[in-house]
DNA sequence: GTGAAAGCGCTAACAA
DNA sequence: TTGTTAGCGCTTTCAC
């Protein structure tokens, strides 16, 4: 196992000082044309590349994200991961993970271990913080973004689509459609985005001198939701519309109504959901539903926090928004006058 | 924006040494009852705790795995990385990723990159990497595990499920089901993997007297499945069973048949699929597959990376191979006479 | 533009 | 058990 290489060793080589041959690798460097020739040709012949780690001891700045996430099942995170990563590494930022269930206080534990590394920024994707351990990260001068949640408390960086809208626009669609007796099976309810998304669609339906007809709890789970579909749709009282707050929860609540208790999907209940995961475009499935803009939503996040990274507390923190079209397809009646919108009218991004 | 707190300002207010409070920090320490007492004081009241960058200056060691990933969308990764990232924070590592495709020639620069943190093990998930970065990580000292990959170069250790017992297991299935006209969708050609599991299918097919009646590649990509399930489908010779070598090509593939082409799936054309991730068991698809064992993958996965980071040299690399059942489900024709094997014949772990 | 020198915060010998 | 002393590999003043 050959020995590390260091840039001691290539400015020995290359017979120069060992800060000529940091100033050619860093990118604000002053080297003459000269110099930089003879160390990356050292360089090269040594297989030299400059420790990381160490830059970051000397730097300060380490160029990792830490990423804190909850649980990938819900299948909107795979993809906002997946994107997420591939800005910052665009960026010439590193994405170090962290599980971490929503539920369990164990956040806490989880967020200072990410601070001991020394990230240079934090995204927390669908996990709510403590204002203490807020206050800290704060202290330790690290930005904090949330992604796909708000916290009421105190000024902190977000990232969401426009729970609220969302919701609203599918109550608008349901009555619209003529249904009259509209459900609604929630996620968790300590995530801001269920409040903000119920709350919207209660509007809605207020705004129509309708009210909820039935409710339960999914708590965003796969067997919680089915349970919930089984309470609300079992007896002959059964609701004519379900709004389903996520996806995830959305595709068990259809299966759970055509497989198991033999309802007819939209024929005899309509089922709205939330986030336009790819399974809802699946023919099998063909959900109507409320599209998070990915790419937007990663874009806003990326730039929230070089921004703050880069001039830091130049920026007051605020709330990002992204708007969230409602996506017409088969798993819910179209009213017979309703504003084009097909699957196809928005892009994901 | 409070200073950092450093392991010398601990040491001042707990009056003693700088060395005493990294000991107090350091897992196998020698520290008597009494200075830990005054320096986990001291600590406490100060927020101190432990900078992991200089720590792994030091002592050579980062306690995080680099991780390379091709891509999300097949779901089989998700449930892996979350499963991995779970096992390893166990462990006291943690995840930076790396997110790279696997046909561009960026690998390369990606496992520099990785390098440059000096990662204390790399898992490549579903990407092979080239004889010239295995070596690179061999002269580091950087073990490497390949998730769900083979290398036919050197010894590399591997962790796989045995996808050619499963594409034999498949091809018995799907014989002794009465199908004499069995085709079979591709994945990526380029992975041990697809070549595997097709090796062991073919295998299966030749011992009971029959050849492989159609041929298509999907890829491992959605679009492409489908055009592929199209091209066999479309006539009136079409197969009267697919093998596809994985689910979310499967399910695709499935789609298409039932939504585009009107054929009727087990009724008329049996699919299987390779993996079982959660969709595979909705029941809108159902689908008969060979099961990917993740918590045991992972499992070996993690061990082997542990194993070659603490005692480096010791064991010779190997390639973990994970049986691979099969799982009746509802996608095809179940034979007469076949031995019980249900949904829950298997646990996932 | 370039070299010398001083650390970044910590761990790991080495003495005591 | 404890303190002292070297570094880990790099960036960054500071003179030149």
């Amino acid at each position: 196992m050959a020995e590390k290489v260091t840039s001691l060793q290539v400015a020995e080589r290359a017979g120069v000082s060992q800060s000529a041959v940091s100033r050619v690798f860093t990118p604000g460097a002053s080297a003459s044309k000269a110099t930089a020739a003879k160390v990356r040709k050292a360089a090269a012949e040594l297989g030299y590349r400059p420790n990381a780690l160490a830059r970051a001891m000397t730097s300060g700045k380490s160029r990792m994200i830490g990423l804190v996430v909850a649980y990938l099942e819900n299948y909107f995170y795979p993809e906002a991961l997946e994107k997420l990563s591939n800005a910052l590494q665009a960026e010439g930022y590193h994405v170090l993970m962290f599980m971490a269930s929503q539920t369990a206080g164990n956040i806490d534990a989880v967020m200072e271990e990410i601070l001991d590394y020394q990230v240079d920024g934090i995204v927390m994707a669908s996990v709510a913080m403590s204002s203490d351990i807020a206050r800290r990260c704060q202290q330790a001068g690290v930005p904090v973004v949330l992604f796909n949640r708000t916290q009421d408390i105190e000024g902190i960086t977000s990232v969401t689509s426009d729970n609220r809208a969302g919701g609203r626009a599918v109550a608008e669609f349901l009555v619209a459609g003529g249904h009259r007796r509209i459900a609604h099976i929630a996620g968790w309810e300590g995530a801001s985005t269920q409040r903000d998304r119920e709350a919207g669609f209660l509007d809605g339906l207020a705004a129509h001198g309708q009210a909820l007809y039935a409710r339960a709890v999914g708590n965003f789970e796969s067997e919680t939701a089915r349970a919930a579909a089984r309470a609300l749709c079992s007896g002959a009282e059964r609701p004519d519309a379900i709004f389903v707050a996520n996806d995830h929860m959305a595709i068990m609540v259809i299966d759970v109504l055509r497989y198991e208790l033999g309802i007819d999907v939209p024929g005899e209940v309509s089922v709205v959901g939330y986030d336009d995961v790819p399974p809802a475009s699946w023919p099998a499935y063909n959900l109507t539903t409320v599209r998070q803009r990915a790419n937007l939503m990663v874009r806003h996040t990326v730039d929230a926090l070089l921004e703050q990274i880069e001039n830091p507390g130049a920026q007051p923190p605020r709330a990002a928004i992204v708007d969230a079209p409602l996506i017409l397809r088969g798993s819910a009646r179209i009213p017979d006058h309703w504003p084009a919108t097909g699957p196809e009218g928005e892009s994901t991004s």
